[in-house]
DNA sequence: AACTATTTATAAGA
DNA sequence: TTCTTATAAATAGTT
């Protein structure tokens, strides 16, 4: 019907493809009423564009969704989200199991509502308790012990440095008194640029001549301690 | 189109409106698969007839799923399942959180992982274990100390009857002694029924009789006791 | 969007 | 149902 006759299959040109669209969309609208109306058929008719448009088609003082839903019950096919919902209920299932398996272990663990435990498992959830207990203090022990360790190291670094910063002063000293303040300038001035602590400490040297403010916070980001969890 | 034009209104007579049906529908259904084919449109048709028989026609390549499922996408409409979904998923997020919070206390009360637990919270969680075991402690005491009187009542009980069985025998013996076998046989019949130990005890009298092997079983349905963990 | 030559769909009849 | 066919309707190509 038209000029001429065209074989079935995808219109290459754009422009016509898009004319022809309309034109047979408002045919197959029609038609489609008319089957409607005339037969007293239930229809449903959804149509995409190319370009992502759609238009629909619904039987008079119907919805779409009852025609979909009519369509799944015939089918059985109650769309993809069927099964995706089984798998849901499945998790949510075996989860709630899990959480109440969960909240029934820890209550036996913090000796809520003990009335439902036979005495054999009481005497054995003691025994849970007690190595639980031993192995939390175990840690704590741990814990100090490394505190002990770091204090001492700090202690023994301290020491060296204080008598190192002693014998230099002690030197700088006694060459004063030999040559006068200028006899050795420059090596006076890397004594003391060495000892700035103004900047950030590069050798044992720097850091144990920290004065005592600045030490506890530069050691403690060095050195594991018993404030930070990540130890 | 045809011999005569006809109104677009249900047909009335059934025969003409089936024949009509049948090729409007094939008509209507190649229209539909030209349309889809030409212009390179997504299509989905579903025809349900008055006698409830369905047709439908899909886009080469898709399925209707498909197709309700993009529809459902444009439109919003997900179905009445939509909201459903959405609490599932709600529900499982919440249920994950809680089994997460859960299986890391119970880390916490065995005692495994301790190492990102820093030290004040160790001190905290000994006591809490401390505690535990002490109300575990303060329940298998329970437990025992209602044993002991259960065995105290129970004993008590069975001196009382015996001494009172020996009273009774002996006034029996006496009246054998005095009357004969048939002075007081219905008397005698109701203290042997009393104490047969076939069938349930419904008495402290019956219970305080039953043989040692029998009395413990019976008396463990009775009274609370440590192996039944539903005391 | 309107026109129109043709093709196609289909109503009625068989 | 299916076939036939006169006729209505749809539409391809053009303007």
């Amino acid at each position: 019907m038209g000029r001429g006759k065209i074989p079935i299959k995808r219109i290459e040109n754009q422009t016509t493809r898009q004319v022809t669209f309309s034109k047979r969309r408002a045919g197959l609208l029609k038609k489609t009423h008319e089957l409607s109306v005339l037969c007293d058929a239930q229809i449903g008719l959804i149509i995409f564009s190319t370009t992502g448009k759609m238009c629909q088609y619904c039987t008079e003082g119907y919805r779409m969704e009852q025609i979909i839903e009519r369509y799944q019950k015939v089918t059985g096919t109650c769309i993809p989200e069927h099964d995706n919902r089984e798998h849901l209920y499945n998790e949510l299932a075996v989860l709630r199991k899990e959480t109440r398996r969960l909240q029934l272990s820890m209550r036996r663990y913090t000796g809520e509502d003990m009335s439902s435990i036979p005495f054999e498992e009481l005497d054995q959830l003691e025994h849970e308790l007690e190595r639980s207990v031993i192995k939390v203090r175990e840690r704590k022990n741990e814990l100090l012990q490394q505190q002990l360790d770091n204090l001492r190291r700090k202690e023994r670094i301290l020491e060296e440095e204080n008598s190192n910063m002693y014998r230099w002063e002690h030197r700088a000293a006694i060459e004063y008194q030999q040559g006068g303040m200028e006899a050795k300038p420059v090596e006076h001035q890397q004594v003391v640029d060495q000892f700035s602590f103004f900047g950030e400490p590069s050798s044992v040297l720097q850091l144990a001549t920290i004065p005592q403010q600045f030490q506890s916070y530069q050691l403690q980001l060095a050195q594991p301690n018993l404030q930070d969890s990540n130890v």
